[in-house]
DNA sequence: CGCACCTTTGACACTTGTCAAAACACGTGG
DNA sequence: CCACGTGTTTTGACAAGTGTCAAAGGTGCG
């Protein structure tokens, strides 16, 4: 049971029924492989449909005018990454393919005709939004009030605890295909800066890594610079 | 019509039928005067209802363990201040009232009940938490991307825009209750730093400001220097 | 009129950004 | 199996933006 990544997801907060965890994957209107820096879902665009990924990591990203990128949230095995296009309608931002990917899409009609029949699942998946914006809201925190070093080490917590959920970690590896500019965009500081931050955490013996291989050599006191609360997370069963 | 302010903050995006206001009117458990700074949903606490405002500014925040404050959202007349808590049941963060404030709550099993039976209400409320999310995002864009500078003209222009959609503009000038550490808060600055940057903005004769009443002397070159696109705010009335 | 809170100023430190180049890694084709 | 090319990571030197500390001015309210 539960062996679908959306319905696992789901089901870390509160318990999908059968008939409902039916209806959802009823209503996948069907899948498809992304190449790694596809952009997926356009700024601007107006879709008609929601995407969720099967596999892979994909960014939520706004560009400036003045042709700076800021990544809004990172995207993992299982998550809705525009359910909110489903009622705000345009884009404010994009989606982007940060390896290779496999989506499936479900037409807004139908998760329309969800909220019409299934209070409970609408619940749940709005609650799925809800959790994106609560890590907005750590990210504002660690963007406005967190050094460089403490942010990225932010981050990383963050994706451990998150892969966790998911399957996607062994012992306290795992693999993060992103680039160190990717990563520079979503906490907001340049590449150079970025870099020397993570020789830092190397140098203090906090972190490995090699390729795209991540290993948190200390969690207790990576989480602990990063001053990392899980909370937000929201990673509890509930009635909901 | 739509003179209560939450319906007509839910009217901007979308109709709300006479029959879905009763509804959310009658779910009202009752209101209460709060003074300013006071501390109304306390982070870590969990709400058995939710509280949108009457009048007033509010503030939702993090602190983080070494003692600095970042505030995440704003809030002005007809914001439901913590929807999210609905289905979140944890608070991440706190609210404060920044000015005096007249605020209402809805008992989460009324909101509940709404779930239930009305649909297309349901959508819309989902709907104001995504607009939450949206403005998290650009702020997200100010935080990691923008200048001092940028950024405080960026939320200037976004709180204008938002008190004019409940009446709370004369012209370009309004009602600003908030002081400078707060602004700094918002903004991830300093407060020397944010006061040197509103009298850049001053020097600049974009704004005026004396007291708790901003003016915006010159809209396009402020909405210019801040790249401020409305966009994430979804104001336009769609069938959603 | 005086107190408390807010705003403003100055001097200086420090984190982070920028520019430019070098080193490295990996996939491709010979 | 090695040379090559492209993209990524790493370095160094320096500039710029923003934070910190401390004190002086303002402003409004009791």
């Amino acid at each position: 049971m539960a062996e679908h990544p959306l319905i696992k997801q789901l089901s870390v907060r509160s318990r999908i029924s059968q008939e409902e965890q039916n209806a959802l994957l009823q209503a996948v209107g069907g899948t498809r492989e992304i190449a790694a820096d596809e952009e997926f879902i356009r700024e601007g665009s107006i879709p008609s449909e929601s995407i969720f990924l099967l596999r892979g990591f994909a960014a939520r990203y706004k560009n400036t005018p003045s042709g700076k990128r800021q990544i809004v949230a990172l995207h993992i095995k299982g998550d809705f990454v525009d359910l909110h296009s489903f009622l705000l309608k345009k884009m404010d931002h994009g989606v982007f393919a940060m390896s290779a990917c496999t989506i499936a899409w479900v037409p807004h009609d139908r998760l329309r005709e969800i909220t019409e029949r299934f209070p409970h699942l609408t619940r749940q998946l709005w609650l799925s939004t809800l959790v994106d914006a609560a890590i907005h809201r750590e990210w504002l925190v660690g963007l406005g009030r967190r050094s460089a070093l403490q942010n990225l080490s932010h981050l990383l917590c963050e994706l451990f605890v998150r892969l966790s959920t998911v399957d996607e970690v062994a012992g306290y590896t795992f693999r993060l295909p992103i680039t160190q500019e990717e990563l520079a965009d979503a906490r907001g500081m340049s590449i150079v800066h970025l870099n020397r931050s993570v020789q830092e955490l190397r140098a203090r013996g906090l972190i490995t890594w090699r390729g795209d291989e991540v290993t948190i050599n200390d969690w207790d006191r990576l989480a602990d610079l990063a001053e990392f609360d899980p909370t937000y997370l929201n990673l509890d069963v509930k009635s909901r």
